[in-house]
DNA sequence: CCCCGAGTGTAGACACCGTCTACCTACTTT
DNA sequence: AAAGTAGGTAGACGGTGTCTACACTCGGGG
């Protein structure tokens, strides 16, 4: 394995085990065993390195998503979306650091690549499911891309709004699974 | 105006102006003249201040909220939920702080409580609406709460999404307002 | 009147961070 | 054998949050 490899594998290990917070270039150094100024010999600098570890996430969440079980249109996205919240609250840190605008390169190729194409998979079960269902809740002919915009917004809110505490302090705190049945519910009914 | 108000006030507009990014305490106590230590004489640290810096925003945002304009319920819950995109739009550096828990103290009386107040002005908004409407599109007997969970949640990813670059790369890049009007068409029919 | 304690600001230090640079070592290629 | 390159090391620089010692300005009790 490549000493480039090596580095993105041990950043993953303490992004997990430790937090975001601790995903510091020194960090990820001391913890694989090398001087501080050995990782900026392989990357040009932490983004482009958290950058490399946040398109592993996508990357993971892309086989999550080539996972599904079999089933008609309708149960594959059902599965997807719960996928992608379960993926958030099992995985907090890698999930933060995939949308940390501050942390990693948004422009880099490989991770536009990997997160396109976790939304390109996610429009196609989208477009799939609309093909077939005849008792249509949204307005019929909406693009599919964009309702998968709008239902994978609606996904992403929820698993950062739980994470984030809660759902809204300490007065009403619904599981995950109970709100994301609601928002099921309003786009599949 | 107390020093600590001035303090909030300095970094509020310094976050406004420069990006979340630039609010450091050495940075907010640069653009209010005083030493680099002079914060601390007021905050326990930079979480407090930055804690006191997004319950303003949380104030803002409730105040959007009491100024809807008179309607139906349902009109009045749509145009809260396009307010609350267009906060988030209009002022993405407030916004973002106001989720980082890496920045903020989330368990800072103040902040809970002004969260919780928007969390709870906007779910007397969908009780209102689901008590009035008879063609209820969700399961009924759902709980009110739980619905405005969900659409917060969704109204929360889109903003998040939008911000966070084009919803998806350059494949496909839908406007808020449009993935917003699927969200609507989806919750609310 | 003096003094002194509380509130506020200052300046320096410390550890940590990302990044740059100079140097070094081992291996491959010609 | 010579040369070049990939990879690692060590030190420095400026920036950051936080702590601590010190100074200055008040208002009220001896």
């Amino acid at each position: 394995m490549s000493a480039r490899q090596r580095l993105i594998r041990t950043a993953a290990d303490l992004l997990v085990g430790s937090g975001v917070e601790a995903v510091t270039l020194r960090g990820i150094a001391k913890a694989a065993g090398v001087s501080h100024g050995a990782p900026l010999r392989h990357f040009s600098g932490r983004a482009e390195l958290l950058s490399a570890v946040a398109t592993l996430g996508f990357t993971q969440l892309l086989q999550r998503g080539a996972q599904l079980p079999d089933g008609t249109p309708r149960e594959r996205l059902t599965a997807a979306c719960h996928a992608y919240v379960d993926f958030a609250v099992t995985n907090p840190a890698m999930f933060e650091l995939m949308f940390r605008r501050d942390l990693i390169d948004p422009e880099e190729p490989g991770l536009v690549a990997a997160s396109s194409a976790v939304f390109d998979t996610f429009a196609e079960l989208v477009r799939l499911d609309r093909a077939e269902a005849d008792d249509d809740r949204l307005r019929p002919g909406t693009d599919p891309r964009l309702v998968a915009a709008s239902l994978w917004g609606a996904l992403h809110g929820l698993a950062q709004l739980w994470l984030w505490g809660g759902l809204a302090g300490a007065s009403f705190a619904p599981s995950p699974e109970s709100a994301l049945a609601v928002t099921l519910d309003a786009y599949l009914g």
